[in-house]
DNA sequence: CCATCGCATCGACGATTGTCAATGGACTTC
DNA sequence: GAAGTCCATTGACAATCGTCGATGCGATGG
C-alpha cells in the first residue's frame, strides 16, 4: 500500500490508509451513470411513476402529454430516453403506443443503492 | 373519468382508462431527480464507490484524486455535489477532510425504485 | 510571522441537455 | 387513394454541466 503524499511532518497514519477493494471500474461507472441520468429529470420521474401506478401495467402514449405538462415531441424524447435505459418497454399496437415498466432493471438499479 | 381524446372511430376502450393514482407530484419529483442527478456521472459514482469500499467508513480527501483521475478543483467540484444530495457528509480534521457514507440517504433512494 | 500544505471557489471554455415548432412516417378510416 | 390521426425525428436555441488553471482561505510548522 502506497503511503500518504502528505510532505507535511504530521503523523502519515492520520491520513488514510486507502483499502480500495471494491471501487467501480469505469466501464460499470459510465453504464450505471447513464441509467441513473434517465431518472435525473423531474419529467422523466413523473412519467416513470405514471406507468408505475397504471393498473393494468401499461399506459398510452397518447396521455402522456397531460401528464407531463410539456409538447409532444418532448414527452417523446423524454419515453425514448427512459426506453434506451432499459426502464420501459414500447409497443406499438395499431395506432397507438404502450408503455410498461421493466421491474428488472429496476430492481438492479435498486441493487447498486444497497 | 375522461374519455379518450381520439377522434377516429376506433374503440375508445382499446385506449386507456388512466387510473393516475399514484403519480410523483412536481415537488416530489424535483427533489428526486436532484438526488438522481448526483448518481449520473461515472466519476461521482467511483467516488461513491470508493468510500463505500473503505473499511473504517471514512476516506481523506486526499487520495480522491487518483482514484477519479481528475484534476484537484474537480474532484472537489464533485464530492460537493454529492455532500448537497445528502449521499455524502464532509468533516474537516485538521489539514485534511474526510468523508463518510449517509446510509439512510441511499436507503431513502432505493425504496423510489421499489 | 512567514512559508507551506490541503481543499474550496472563481472564471472560462466546450459539451451535453431540455425544450419546442416544423416535418415525416406509419397506420386507420372513408 | 385521400384525408386524418398518432408518434418519432429533425433542427435550432438557451441553459446547464464537466473540466481545468488560477486564486483564495484556513491550518500547520518552523
Amino acid at each position: 500500500m502506497a503511503a500518504r503524499k502528505a510532505t507535511l511532518t504530521l503523523d502519515p497514519i492520520a491520513c488514510c490508509a486507502p483499502v480500495s477493494t471494491d471501487v467501480l471500474d469505469e466501464a460499470q461507472a459510465v453504464v450505471l451513470a447513464g441509467a441513473f441520468a434517465a431518472l435525473a429529470d423531474p419529467i422523466r420521474l413523473r412519467l416513470l411513476s405514471f406507468v408505475a401506478a397504471q393498473n393494468g401495467g401499461e399506459v398510452c402514449a397518447c396521455d402522456l402529454t397531460d401528464v407531463a405538462g410539456r409538447s409532444q415531441p418532448t414527452v417523446s424524447h423524454h419515453m425514448k430516453i427512459l426506453v434506451d435505459a432499459g426502464l420501459l418497454s414500447r409497443e406499438k399496437r395499431g395506432l397507438w403506443v404502450w408503455y410498461r415498466l421493466v421491474p428488472s432493471r429496476l430492481a438492479s438499479l435498486r441493487a447498486v443503492l444497497g
